[in-house]
DNA sequence: GCGGCGCCTTGACCTGCGTCAACACGCCCG
DNA sequence: CGGGCGTGTTGACGCAGGTCAAGGCGCCGC
């Protein structure tokens, strides 16, 4: 795909034992500095099981990370927005899929790029562990939704936390489809779309064209998220 | 709870840049020494938005984690056997509660011990980041379990990962009731017990006490493992 | 021994969401 | 302009798993 990639790692200030404001602040712990490689719409950034030799910053477009069942089941765990860094993993192979959903351009860096200084930075080494435990705290709300949640508080949920991470104004534009937002969900798209049409019915929210959602009702939103 | 704590860091050898053996190898990534703590059985170790001063290891027993919902809801997210560590944020606070499931012998460490050292000793720091990985590959296969399997799928998948886990001869010891596994695999008890005795009924497992399941046909069960 | 309490199982019934199918609405291309 | 295709919506129906309720079983204390 892309061939050898030069790659700097521009460190950052970081506060030593105390960690830093309480909760998720979602960009720029990993400053990546690489080349930019554009990808196109669907096209496969990497596939589960292939060698995990580089890791990505989303810097325009929106990528998924998902897994497939053998009868074709798929599972989205995560979708990447800007400032987002992905295919860091401890194994030798990527355990997941990803893809890009729009015209995408990313920056890559060779993983032993990272591995290698991540031994005389120790701040680099904390940025990681941080991105990591981030992303796990991402996906354990992510099984809490599953695992307890009905298809309208996942719907909410997801809306409320796209707005958060995209920082929209009153209109949501969703990068992605219906097919995504419920392999993401673990629903289905008839699912998702009634879901939608009840809550234009109730006024949460306004359907102007099918990607683009305005956000009416946030309290009420909100209140469905817990 | 447990007062001041001297905490000493057992270091290990390390490969540099390349990563070990392919997949997940569960234990002893992180060796953690200091005052074993007990808890009794449903005890808790931390609740959720409590200040996260401490990192544990288990010694004997099992910890279960978990998020409740306003209404009353609870998703465990992982149950902790021995060797496994548990209760490093990156915030300040737990996102998740902590109880002993039994009687329990928990290694307890003070945060500020680690993260301390981490900065001197890259190999720590690693070894931080790929415990933290770790989990977040666990916790996004219990995302693919949640979000598309079936009941039937679910409890299989348990079992063999528990069975895994516990290295159990033919009979798995579950140190859990129905309502924690049931909790876990985003059911109900009463569905949990059913799909027991579904696969009791086609031989797949044997039920002799409630906690004591033979594992009569491995083969079957993998295979609803996907 | 026996009553009470947890935990588990089982049955009958219900419902939220999946399934299947039809149709609507762009959008592209001829 | 019209047909085809991809995407989204809507409706009718079915079913996996939830809910509610009853009862079994083991364990403990008296």
């Amino acid at each position: 795909m892309q061939a050898s990639l030069a790659a700097a790692l521009i460190p950052a200030s970081w506060p030593s034992t105390a960690p830093s404001g309480a909760e998720v602040c979602m960009s720029d712990e990993l400053d990546l500095a690489g080349p930019h490689v554009a990808f196109g719409r669907d096209e496969e950034v990497f596939g589960e099981g292939e060698k995990a030799d580089n890791v990505y910053k989303v810097v325009r477009g929106v990528v998924r990370a998902f897994r497939i069942l053998a009868d074709g089941r798929r599972q989205i765990c995560e979708f990447y927005l800007p400032g987002d860094c992905f295919g860091l993993e401890a194994g030798l192979f990527y355990r997941n899929s990803a893809e890009a959903l729009t015209d995408t351009q990313l920056v890559v860096v060779r993983r032993s790029a990272l591995t290698g200084t991540a031994a005389e930075k120790p701040d680099l080494a904390r940025r990681l562990w941080r991105l990591a435990v981030r992303d796990l705290q991402r996906s354990q709300d992510h099984v809490l939704m599953l695992g307890r949640r009905s298809a309208a508080e996942r719907v909410a949920s997801f809306l409320m936390d796209l707005a958060r991470r995209m920082t929209a104004g009153a209109v949501l534009e969703l990068p992605m489809s219906r097919l995504d937002i419920a392999d993401f969900l673990g629903l289905t798209i008839e699912t998702v779309s009634r879901t939608f049409t009840q809550f234009q019915e109730s006024g949460l929210i306004e359907v102007s064209a099918c990607r683009s959602i305005r956000l009416c009702d946030r309290g009420a939103l909100e209140g469905l998220c817990e």
